[in-house]
DNA sequence: ACAAAGTTGACTAGATTTATAGAGTAAAAT
DNA sequence: ATTTTACTCTATAAATCTAGTCAACTTTGT
C-alpha cells in the first residue's frame, strides 16, 4: 500500500510539472490546490529536494521547481524516494534488497518468487511512466479504457 | 509494501498446501519450520479461519488444514484477507474502494489513474497464481528465469 | 546598511497502526 | 481428569500521519 507521503508527493510533482518551466510554485499553493496538510508537504518536498528531484528557493518569489524536465522523471523513482522499494517485500527488491531472516533458502522461497513477479509487474508500469505522461493521463481523464484490454485483464479488474 | 502479517500468512498457507489432504498441521510446527513468531501466527491463522480459507480443530490430533484444495485458492485473495486491497491506493481498488477526501475529480486524478494500472498489473500476477502454483514455484526453485522475458522486463528488473 | 516580510527548513509532539510477547481460557481426545 | 491443542485478552515497542513552534535564508523597501 502506497503511503500518504508518496501519494501527496506524487500529487505535488504533478502540480510542479504543470507550472511553466523556470517558474516556481509555493508550498502553500500546492497544499491548498491539492488539499494536502501543509506541514506534511513541507517535509515531503524536503525529501524530494534531498533526493534531487526538485530545487527550492527561499524568500519572496521563492518556492519549488522540478530539477529536470518531467519527461525525464520516472514515476517509479519518485515512489522509491518516498516509500522505498517498489517490491512488495524487501527480499524481492533490486534497489534496496535485504535478506529475510526467516526463510533459510531464498532461492526456493515461494513467497519471494511470487513477489518477484509482482515487483516486475509494478515496475513495468511505474518505471515506464514518466511524470509528464502521468500528468497527461489526468488531463485527458480517460483512465483505464486505453489499457491492456482483453478478457483476462477485465476479469482481474473486477476483483482487485 | 506487504506487511509481515501477509508474508507470514502466505508462508503458512504454502506450508498447509504441503501436508497430505485430510491431515492437519500444528501452529507450533508451522511457526518453527518457517521461523514465524508463534503468537503472531496464532492471530493470523485465526483471521484466515474467519475468512474461510482454513479450518481448525482443537485438542490432540488437532491443528489447521486448508478449507479448499490449493488449486482453488488464489494468492491475491489470501493477501486481500490479511493486508486489504491489492491496489496501492484505496481509490484504485474494486473490492474495497474508498473515495479520496482530497482529490476533487476522481476521474482526472493522475495519481489514481496511474495506480489503477499498477493495481491491474499486480492483480494480473496475484490473481492468476493459485496457492498450488505458488508452492510449486518454491519446489522447483527456478524463480524469474521462466518469466515474461524481453529487454523491457530485464531493464525494469534492474531498478525495482 | 538595515529592517521587514515572505518563504523554506528543522525539531518536537500527539494520535493511530503494526509487530511481538505473555498469561490465561476453552474445547477436544484419551 | 489430564493432556493437548486452538483461542482470547492485554500490553509494549516501533512506524506512520499530522500539527505546532521556531529557526534560517532571500528578497524588497528605506
Ligand atoms: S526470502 Fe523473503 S519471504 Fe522468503
Ligand atoms: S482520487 Fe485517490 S489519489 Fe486522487
Amino acid at each position: 500500500m502506497l503511503t500518504k507521503k508518496a501519494k501527496y508527493g506524487l500529487k505535488a510533482m504533478v502540480h510542479l510539472a504543470g507550472v511553466r518551466p523556470g517558474e516556481t510554485a509555493l508550498v502553500a499553493d500546492i497544499a491548498a490546490s491539492n488539499q494536502i496538510p501543509k506541514k506534511f508537504l513541507d517535509a515531503i518536498l524536503g525529501e524530494l529536494r534531498n533526493a534531487g528531484f526538485v530545487h527550492s528557493k527561499k524568500g519572496k518569489g521563492g518556492g519549488y521547481m522540478l530539477a529536470r524536465p518531467p519527461s525525464d522523471i520516472g514515476v517509479g523513482n519518485i515512489v522509491r524516494a518516498l516509500d522505498g522499494p517498489l517490491a512488495p517485500i524487501q527480499c524481492a527488491s533490486k534497489t534496496v534488497y535485504r535478506r529475510c531472516d526467516d526463510c533459510t533458502d531464498e532461492t526456493r522461497c515461494a513467497v519471494r518468487l511470487v513477489m518477484l513477479r509482482a515487483r516486475e509487474a509494478i515496475a513495468e508500469v511505474l518505471d515506464k511512466t514518466s511524470l509528464e505522461q502521468m500528468r497527461e493521463l489526468g488531463e485527458s481523464g480517460d483512465g483505464v479504457r486505453s489499457l491492456v484490454g482483453g478478457k483476462a485483464a477485465r476479469q482481474a479488474m473486477d476483483m482487485a
